[in-house]
DNA sequence: GGAAAGCATAGGAACATCCTAGGGAAAGCC
DNA sequence: GGCTTTCCCTAGGATGTTCCTATGCTTTCC
């Protein structure tokens, strides 16, 4: 079976013209190399060498050969370098995972960063949702990901939370918003939601339906939309309120809905952001980079978890 | 260190995304092809799949290497196939020694044989001159060659005479070609010879002195040319008489020299033709090939000899 | 919950690689 | 012409790879 090995013994040999000197500069020693060019000789079925008197001469099938040997031992180093270059981050692609309110306000800066310390690189921000996004980890089709926690099942995950943001209540009525609102004034409220389709596994409305839970009632939602920029606007429109993370009230309200302002839940509710992965999984230093940058930036908008 | 065994296990696990799918298609057992996988991934020192359950996940480095893999290995079998092409003649060179008249009346018929029955191959007729002839075949850069036997040493080749021409005398004067020429008659004629600068090694030569030497004379050399037309040229001009073999005087008396005519030595002289290459050498078929053609050719026009 | 699929580990046989030591032939040097 | 050097080959043996079978463990699927 052809070598690269192989090629490499024939390709010095043919340049030096010289057994010993091919040893020499390959670093072995000379009955080594005789070996590797005789087993090559074999494996092909022709003579390369023509062993003659002190030296060897090259037959014409290795003029032949010789360009071919150099082509393949450059792509096999090509190969080799790629993936260095991407070891080091120089080139390739970085895959992470994203879901919900982290992907929304911190998936630009995210990519950002990444890209502004490693400028050759890809980045793939997945996140279709969050349910996608547990299934493709449990696939290992992602390595690592930064979601708002939910009731999907976990078994299996390694689940680090890293910080919360508190979910206010917005309203383009300033009487709503005179006291923190409780899960009685909660129920009776008219509600605009989103992330329709994902609804079953959405934090936000997992927290309200436990809020709710004591008042016997289910979330008063009038309207249902799919992001959480039409949801803003249609409270900036008076037509309901909302309930939204407290970083994407203050980056979305003064564009969205000028109008409406925010106030606490009381008892205060959070979102808890967390960086997930399979629990047997060691981590590569690309979901390892990725971790460390997207925990700095969900940090500097929600409120840090410094886990034990 | 890298090995194509190694990157080929990767990327038929790659396509099929399976140990052991990759391991059944390779014709191994699934534990040898895990292993070349691991030794792949310890010498590049990324992780290029991800065990997750049953199956495997190419990591975004996989993804990377995967072309870079396919390109080594194809080019390694553009290797195979360009040594085997060469093997059965669809391409590569074919090099041959052929000096003296030889090459002068059996050359291009030669050539063209070997390029009717191989179409592909690049043919290369080496012979400046008989020396050099010798000092490639003893360097081991020409593999056989067809010459014109002389006296140059000859320790270490084999030596295998295939045809003998008859050496004759031509002129431009009638007077001469009544009687075969003898020694005598040779020792007071006045002669053209050609292939000057290699005279020292010349077969005709050397027959010619083995023939004057009884008379005590050296050759009654006038003219000294190069080349055997200019020869036949100036003979035809009825400058000089000459000595050329025989199959050299059919060919060329009728367009050089038409008012020439040739008549046998007496004792009739020979040149001979015979194949020589290294004693110790294993010939290849390209160049058992080129010895049977060569000596089809060279047995049409001069006179077989059957080695015993 | 059990069967099937798929990867990992373990142990061992066969083979490849690479070394040192020494032989023989050609080339070069008095 | 003999002596030395150079260079390849062979032989034998240590070490490392490759590849196998058998088996264990986890996940997946029914």
């Amino acid at each position: 079976m052809l070598s690269l090995h192989q090629l490499r013994c024939f390709l010095t040999t043919y340049e030096t013209g010289s057994l010993t000197a091919a040893a020499e500069e390959l670093g072995y020693a000379q009955p080594s190399v005789s070996e590797q060019i005789r087993a090559l000789e074999k494996s092909l079925g022709v003579q390369l060498f023509r062993r003659v008197g002190r030296g060897v001469v090259p037959t014409t099938v290795a003029d032949e050969l010789r360009p071919h040997a150099e082509r393949t031992l450059a792509a096999a180093e090509e190969a080799r370098k790629a993936v260095q270059a991407v070891k080091q981050f120089e080139t390739g692609t970085i895959r992470f995972g994203m879901f919900g309110q982290a992907r929304l306000y911190a998936g630009a800066q995210l990519v950002a960063d990444v890209l502004a310390r490693y400028p050759g690189v890809r980045v793939e921000l997945i996140g279709a949702n969050s349910a996608d996004v547990f299934e493709q980890l449990r696939r290992g089709r992602l390595e690592a990901a930064i979601i708002a926690v939910t009731g999907v099942a976990s078994e299996g995950m390694a689940i680090t939370p890293v910080a919360k943001d508190e979910l206010v209540y917005i309203s383009a009525d300033p009487a709503h918003l005179t006291l923190p609102v409780t899960a009685h004034r909660l129920a009776l409220s008219t509600l605009v939601m989103y992330e329709t389709t994902w609804r079953a596994n959405d934090s936000i409305r997992t927290i309200m339906r436990n809020l709710l839970h004591e008042t016997g009632r289910n979330p008063p939602t009038r309207i249902e939309v799919e992001d959480v920029e039409s949801a803003i606007e249609l409270v900036g429109l008076g037509l309901a309120d909302s309930v939204v993370p407290k970083g994407a009230a203050m980056q979305l309200l003064p564009r969205l809905a000028p109008n409406a302002g925010w106030v606490s839940l009381r008892p205060k509710q959070y979102d808890t952001f967390a960086i997930v992965h399979r629990a047997d999984a060691t981590l590569s230093p690309a979901a390892r980079l990725m971790i460390e940058l997207a925990t700095a930036r969900i940090q500097e908008i929600a409120e840090p978890i410094n886990p034990r």
